[in-house]
DNA sequence: CTGACACTTAACATTATGGTTAAGTATAGT
DNA sequence: ACTATACTTAACCATAATGTTAAGTGTCAG
C-alpha cells in the first residue's frame, strides 16, 4: 500500500504545511473529504471573494493536496489520493513523538471541515486578533 | 476516537502548521527528536544568526511543539512530551490511525507528522539526525 | 451573436514572515 | 567588580501571503 516514492523535499514540505496553515484551506480540504466539489460550491462556505478561493485552491494544488479538473465551464477539485504514500515511510521516524498530537489534528480537521467551514471566524474581518508576538 | 481532550482551535492549527512550514524549524524539531538541546547547539546547524534561531524557537514554542527551560545561563529546548510514550502500543496505534486516515480525509494529515530534519536546501547542512527516511 | 455563468488573472493594499545588526539581560568565571 | 558567555529584544528591511475589486477567458443558453 505504501507506494514507493521519493520522500518529499524540503520545499514540498514547505508547501504542504504552508497550505495547511490556513483555516480556509483546511476547511476546503474538509469539504473535499466528502467528494469533489466545484469552486462555487466550495466558496459558498466562506465569507471571502471567489478570487480568494481560487487562489487558495491554487495553493492546495501546488502543495499536491488536491487535483483539479475542468468539466464544461465548471472546475472541480478533489483530494489527491496518493499523497500520503509519498511521505509515509519517512514519516515513521517521528511518528512516535507525534502520534498523540496527530490524533488530535486528525479529529479536528475532520470536525472543522464537517461541522462548519464557517467556523473560521478567527481569520476574518471582525477585528485584529493578536497573532504572532514575534 | 482516542483519549479525551479538547481539540485544537483553528488558531492553534494555524500556529502548528505555520510552524512546520519552515525548513529551519522542521530541522530544529528533528534535532530535538534526539533529546533536548541548547539554543547554541541548535543554532550550530544553520547558517543564520542566533536571533533568527531564537525567534524560530519562539514560534515552535507558541505552536506548542516545544517547551523550553532555563538552566543557568543556558536555555534548553525539548519536544513537548507526547503522552503516547508507550512504544509497545505505538505500532498498533499507528496502524489503526493509519487506516482511519486512509478511509477518511487524510493523506495530508499524516503528512503533518512529517517533521523534517532534512535537507535545508542551500542553507543548511544537517548532520546529527537521520536525513533520509527509508 | 449575445449575454449570463463560472471561474481566473491582474493590479493593488495591508499584514505577516524571516533575516540582519545592535543593544540589552542574566549568569558564570576570575 | 569586570568580562565573557548565552541568549533575547528591538529596530529595520525585503519578500511573501491574503484579501479586495476590476478585467479577462472560456462555455452554455437562447
Amino acid at each position: 500500500m505504501l507506494s514507493v516514492r521519493e520522500h518529499p523535499t524540503s520545499e514540498e514540505l514547505d508547501l504542504l504545511f504552508g497550505a495547511l496553515a490556513d483555516a480556509t484551506r483546511r476547511g476546503i480540504v474538509g469539504q473535499l473529504a466528502g467528494g469533489e466539489l466545484t469552486v462555487t460550491e466550495l466558496a459558498a462556505q466562506y465569507p471571502i471573494s471567489l478570487p480568494a478561493i481560487s487562489r487558495h485552491l491554487k495553493v492546495l494544488e501546488r502543495a499536491l493536496i488536491i487535483t483539479r479538473s475542468k468539466d464544461g465551464r465548471v472546475r472541480r477539485a478533489r483530494l489527491r489520493p496518493s499523497s500520503l504514500a509519498n511521505t509515509s515511510t519517512w514519516l515513521a521516524q517521528y511518528e512516535r513523538l507525534w502520534s498523540d498530537r496527530l490524533n488530535r489534528l486528525d479529529d479536528l480537521i475532520a470536525k472543522e471541515a464537517a461541522i462548519s467551514p464557517q467556523a473560521h471566524k478567527t481569520r476574518m474581518k471582525p477585528k485584529n486578533i493578536s497573532e504572532e508576538g514575534a
